[in-house]
Order: C-alpha cells, then structure tokens, then sequence
DNA sequence: ATTTGATTACGAAACAATTCGTATATATAT
DNA sequence: ATATATATACGAATTGTTTCGTAATCAAAT
C-alpha cells in the first residue's frame, strides 16, 4: 500500500470535504463562499485549511494556473463508512441497529425514505 | 432552562461516559481499570479528564467520602441523538437513510438486528 | 507513631485545530 | 508603467484536548 489513508478528517475538513464531494474541482474562493453562508470564518481561514489538508493528502491540487484547483483525494463512501462504524463502536457499544432506529427516530425520515429502506433490508436478508 | 446541556463531549469523554452509564455509579479507578484494556494511559490522565467533565458539568460526582464517586449526568438517548443528527447533516449531506444503509451494508447486522430494524419501520410507516 | 498505599489537587507540557494578520506574487485594467 | 484586485505563503496567536509529574491528604497496616 503506498498511502497511509489515516481517514480522520476533522470538522472542518469535513465541512470542506463535503463541497468538493459534491462538486468535484473548486478553487478556494468557492468553497470559501458555500463554507460562509454558514459560518463566519475569514478567507485566509479556509485557504489555510485547504492547504494543510494537501499536506495530509486529503485533497488533491492543481497548481498549474494562479489560482489552483482542488479536488477530494479521500473516498466519500469509504469516509463514511469509517466514520459510521466509528460512531457504532463508540456511541452505540456496537450496536448498528440501535444506531439505525436512533437515526430514524428522531430525524423523520420520509415515507419514501423508509420504503427504500425496507427495500434495502429485504436485498440484506436474502443473502 | 437552568443547564445550557451543550452537549459535545470529545473522544475521551465518550469513552468514559460509555462506562458511566453502563454501570451507574463509578470511581476513577474503576474506570481506569475498564479504559486500560484498550488503550493505554495512566491513572492521573483518567482522573483529569473526570475532573474535567464534572466541571464541565457531564457527570456529577459525590465527594462525601474520600474516594469520590462519579456518575453521568447528561442523557445517553439524548447524546446519542445528538451526535447522530450531526453526523446525518455533517457527513451524509442530510440523509438518514443514506447513513443507515451504510450503517447496516458494511457493519454486518445479524438477522435478528434486520428482522427488528424492519419491526420498527413497520411501526414507523404507520403513523 | 510511622510507614505504606491509594486518592485527589494542581500545574504545566505536548499536541492539535482553528483563526487571522501581513507579506508577497500575479493578473488585469487604466 | 502603475494602480487595483485577488491569490497564495507563512508565521503566529488562540483555543481546546490529552497527558503526566509531583505534591498534599488520608486511611490502613505495622
């Protein structure tokens, strides 16, 4: 393996994270506003932030141009698995259905929601 | 609203509360002893970070005899809901479904824990 | 009474995360 | 060329968490 993949993003970072997930290659400035309309951080905050996480090889940058480009190097889906299971060992004493319902309960999932859940379960159980 | 209940204990702290409100009732060096097993720190780092959260007002703690005793004073379900919220809004963009199909597709529930999760979207769809 | 062992109190070091001010470089418009 | 606006680089202050050494206190055993 050549990458360390540590996989433990801070708040922050994840914040940041989120954005490039979701839109693929960003200069500092547009993360920077989607970041403010939340928060109230500086400019040179969010560029500090990026820049370390190019150290920690969390994301990725294109310095070709002035203005450089920066992309997700860690995987969302492994991300969220890591931080999921994280959660289930030290919040829910590995109990992943108890994390589930308490998911459910509170944070009102939709009916289409639950359906696609069910769904889901059902593809589970057959294996 | 006399607590603020702000609700954001730090790594450590969860581990502690864990064991707190799994046993009730505990001094430092019963939760040093459990905290040992996984990681090793001494018995004054334990004793700090109790400390610490009774200031912080996360447990309570009876110093009536020499050897205090400690117990948790903010709710599991209640923390537990919280750090999930976060989670849904902080890593999955929102979505609790999203995060319970990851919690369930890798973390391998067993039968039983899928046959209760459906039990209770059953209950849930109803409503 | 004295020693031994276990406890709490306290301060500070080590580390990590966040924030921002200032300097410097670069592109653009005048 | 010069001024303006925008970018990155860098260092440092601030804040929060974790760790531990040492001192003081107390109870129990000798």
């Amino acid at each position: 393996m050549t990458e360390a993949q540590n996989i433990k993003p801070t708040e922050s970072e994840l914040e940041i994270l989120q954005i490039l997930w979701k839109k693929g290659n960003c200069t500092v400035r547009e993360v920077h506003e989607i970041l403010e309309k939340n928060k109230d951080a500086g400019y040179t905050t969010t560029l500090k932030l990026m820049q370390i996480m190019a150290e920690k090889g969390l994301v990725a940058r294109n310095t070709s141009s002035k203005t450089h480009i920066y992309s997700a190097l860690i995987n969302q889906h492994k991300t969220q698995q890591h931080l999921v299971n994280k959660m289930i060992d030290n919040v829910f004493n590995g109990s992943a259905a108890r994390l589930v319902m308490q998911a459910l309960g509170n944070h009102s999932a939709s009916k289409d929601e639950i359906d696609s859940i069910k769904k889901y379960l059902d593809e589970l159980s057959k294996k």
